[in-house]
DNA sequence: GCTACATTATGAACCGTTTCACGAGGAACC
DNA sequence: GGTTCCTCGTGAAACGGTTCATAATGTAGC
């Protein structure tokens, strides 16, 4: 039996080799196996068990061009939020048999470049991305250069990106409406910073819903940035407001982790949710409705939002590009309300 | 100004003939800047950027042999114990400008062993899988042909193979032996296939638990296997026990997305936890203290599991397999002892 | 026996990088 | 002025597959 060089992977000729044919006859059995004599291909499949082969994927794509593999660049893996998309992504995906890469940029415009970076290097069809910047330039470069690219959960600015997202102006309108109505008439927003596109937005309808009620967003309006958005973020944003004295009526989280940290704080402090303080969330994730005080959340359709992503990326490389725009719906619990059920 | 060939990348002979230099010397520019006189560097640099050049991936690879990346293919992107064991992962490689991609095989060996191919295809340095089945042998084939494997959240049967995982037969044991010390003398365990290892560990010991008890666990356990891992399937296996008028007083759930739909369920049937029925689940994710009747859980140290698990992967290519084991903690909370905080 | 035509197998060209031995041109030194 | 060293830049040889024109072989038909 030949053993093929310590260390070293075995190669197309190794296995030509040891089963006494061509690498024109291997690539064959591997490819299109119908056009080698069962006889022949019996005997390379033997050799290709024996010293183990595999097919060296760069050699392959350099040579074949494409491969059917898609990437995601998400903003935070941990999110339910994010996650929840790419399941929607997956499940179509799997339709037309391609493969899901998901890495997650943290935020950070240069992670993100990286990431973007090492999938267009190595040919993905296309990529799906949460950009962590306003600017999106990097991204049209690489859609120019021919690889395919869905903004997720981001309008797009540009014609040649198609775009699938959720009407965060609206979603924060939806809140912060919901607050006013509660009677509230001061806003507390726990929000991420503004280079976030859906920041940005949902504090725009926050804007928009206070002026609609005819009050000064000046003083009916504190926006404090957290620091990460997650949990802790929430409790060390809603601890630093508690020790500052300034304790509010009504705090919009901009996720439900950051509202979940609010409400564990609320709740060591023993301060009442919703006749204290009242709280609302966003994204409604799995677990809103089961907290101890039901979590007031704005619902985004996830799954949706996925599956439609991942159909523009398939669909379209040449079709124009389009612009997808869900709407959020409110769904109101006991964290802001006590009528409700 | 040269126009590339309309849509073929620019190559990086395009970017020598544009830059009157040689395809060495973008090379160099490329990898080593400081060989190159900075006036030439510059036309090569103009040029790359005249021609939106990005490097071939494949192409570069396939001559230097390694990347830093290496793979995770985890259970369900969607279970947050996966994507915080995957956020101690990234932190790891970070330190190491490793990169991570994340795949999902959904329990599914088929999917599994194409995410496994896909990575080995492209020459990751190494993959971490939590497998699907309980045969590893075609891991253990990748481990032989190179490519780094660390199991995650399994033990390894195999000693050229490391792991790191949490001791589930004693995390079994402590959420039985709980319940039982609550004063139960049955309990429903709502467990996974137990194909995978996780879940019929913890079924050992739930036995151990009740055999150390002197039950007979022929009448004091009743395992029902969920259909789906997540709230769904905790939602259907509760409500089939209680239309078939088994209604059991105590429900370990094989992790807290389980219970979580567990106890959605019996909330709206108005059935009292944990007086009617006391429920114990697994993981102890974020919200898990924040639920309406905060779940009893069995931590475990997933982030440090995720860190180690890199650990293993980036520190020992040819050092012996190393077997890590965490041992999982009991967090009492109200969903299974009215004394609990 | 000769041509015509499948059917299989072959081997070289090619994909786009990196690497490396080598050459050209100075500078430094004796 | 000749030798030695350096600094830059060159060009061709890998890397490991796929593909395609071509060769070898066999079969049919006349």
């Amino acid at each position: 039996m030949t053993q093929p060089a310590a260390h070293r992977r075995a190669s197309i000729a190794d296995v030509a080799r040891a089963a006494r044919v061509s690498v024109g006859t291997v690539s064959n059995v591997l490819n299109r196996p119908e056009r080698v004599l069962p006889g022949t291909r019996e005997r390379v499949e033997a050799a290709i068990e024996d010293l183990s082969f595999v097919r060296n994927g760069s050699a392959r794509q350099l040579r074949a061009g494409t491969i059917t593999t898609i990437g995601a660049i998400v903003l935070d893996i941990a999110n339910p939020f994010f996650t929840d998309v790419a399941r929607g992504i997956e499940e179509r995906l799997d339709r037309d048999d391609f493969t899901l890469m998901v890495a997650s940029s943290d935020d950070d415009p240069d992670r993100e470049q990286r990431y973007l970076r090492l999938f267009e290097e190595h040919g993905v069809q296309g990529v799906m991305v949460v950009p962590a910047t306003n600017d999106i330039d990097h991204l049209l470069a690489v859609r120019r250069r021919g690889t395919g690219v869905v903004l997720l959960d981001r309008p797009s600015s540009d014609p040649s990106i198609s775009s699938v997202a959720v009407d965060d102006v609206r979603g924060g309108e939806l809140a912060a409406g919901h607050l006013l109505d509660e009677g509230h008439t001061r806003i507390v927003f726990l929000n991420g910073p503004h280079t976030i596109r859906q920041c940005a937005d949902r504090h725009a309808g926050v804007l928009k819903a206070l002026v609609a009620a005819g009050l000064d967003p000046a003083s009916a309006l504190l926006e404090v940035t957290v620091t990460s958005l997650n949990a802790e973020g929430g409790e060390a944003a809603i601890r630093g407001l508690l020790e500052s004295g300034d304790r509010p009526t009504a705090v919009f989280c901009v996720n439900d982790l950051v509202a979940l940290g609010v409400l564990r704080t609320l709740r060591t402090e023993n301060i009442a949710v919703p006749t204290d303080v009242a709280v609302v969330g966003y994204d409604d994730v799995a677990f809103a409705a089961e907290l101890a005080t039901p979590l007031t959340s704005v619902r985004q359709p996830t799954h949706e939002l996925g599956v439609r992503a991942a159909d523009l990326l398939l669909s379209g490389t040449d079709a124009a590009a389009q612009h997808v725009m869900f709407q959020p719906t409110l769904v109101v619990r006991g964290s802001s309300s006590s009528s409700a059920t």
